[in-house]
DNA sequence: GTCTATAATTGGATAGAC
DNA sequence: GTCTATCCAATTATAGAC
């Protein structure tokens, strides 16, 4: 692994533990093996780190969720695989939450640029969101949606809100315990 | 207003905004309008500053609570007034969060008498949803929930969620939007 | 109770040697 | 590409005058 990409591991899961805020270059060196000025040479400022962990977190979870719109699976089982990801956080075990949920805290603190990017991680999950509510509406396997735009952006964010609540006890087992009554919501009225 | 209470008023706005770690003595001092010097005189330290900020905000926001509580209203009106609350955070239109919304996505950068703080706030909160969504199953106002308590901290959670999403942005009607399908789903099965 | 002054540390960032 | 050395600003915190 090239000492650019440690630099982002090591900077991206800093950030998903304590924040931007509660992340420096001294902690990124450290955790990398190498000086706090030798990282100015691969990303000149904190903001332009920033910038490029976003990116690079947004492009696997976008990938991701191409893989789960792209199977053939009912929507409820796409839905359950959509809600694997954030699971996928915590499974991590070192008190991760998503890097966007914990971006959207701190949005008044980033610039412009990263702010840009964290309204487009949400918009796009939710808009996947939305498609799978819709085609799980058509096959039966979930309950229809009136609105599947408005309940796509509903469930992300409420992801995102288990996600948070979830590592303040630190187990993985606790975001099943807390995302089953959410699934369960979604189930069709008429099995 | 008390200088003390100054200090409270002005730390809470600034770690619902930009964070904990986000907020300096510097900004508290600008914001009331002493030297930063004089807020040792009312906290030690930052983290003492933090713990009373806690104790402030969960001290109002639980006795709204228990005023939802003793209301004679139906679960489905109750639970509407508890969404309230979080709305209200987006009301003061200054980008605030719940503020242990914000802190728990810190929490690994707080002690642990903070901590503790949070996650009895989570706690609380989850357990008057799960008690809002007793007596709306009872009353037939709400879908009955096979588990309350599981779904009464999911909602809590999907209500930060939801708060943070709104805030990005930045319009209170943004959270309506979000809260809706929400609610929807709480609504019982055959009305 | 609030101030000035200052300590001690850490933050992000730059210059220049290797 | 990484290092040492250094800069400057900001951070939390303390001492002591008023």
């Amino acid at each position: 692994m090239s000492t650019k990409t440690a630099i982002l591991e090591s900077a991206r899961t800093l950030i998903q533990t304590r924040g931007v805020n509660g992340m420096s270059y001294e902690d990124v060196s450290a955790a990398v093996g190498i000086r706090k000025a030798s990282i100015h040479y691969h990303f000149a400022s904190k903001a332009d780190l920033v910038e490029a962990v976003i990116d690079r977190y947004a492009e696997r979870f976008d990938e991701a969720v191409v893989r789960i719109m792209a199977s053939e699976a009912p929507g409820a089982h796409r839905l359950r695989a959509f809600t694997g990801l954030f699971r996928q956080t915590l499974e991590a075990g070192d008190g991760s939450i998503c890097l966007c949920g914990m971006l959207a805290a701190e949005i008044s603190t980033l610039d412009t640029a990263s702010r840009e990017r964290v309204r487009g991680f949400f918009e796009r999950g939710a808009q996947a969101l939305a498609s799978i509510l819709r085609t799980g509406g058509e096959d039966g396997s979930l309950r229809p949606s009136e609105d599947p735009e408005g309940s796509g952006l509903m469930l992300f964010s409420a992801l995102e809100g288990v996600l948070l609540a979830a590592r303040i006890d630190g187990r993985a087992e606790r975001f099943d315990e807390l995302v089953e009554p959410l699934l369960d919501l979604m189930k069709p009225l008429n099995p």
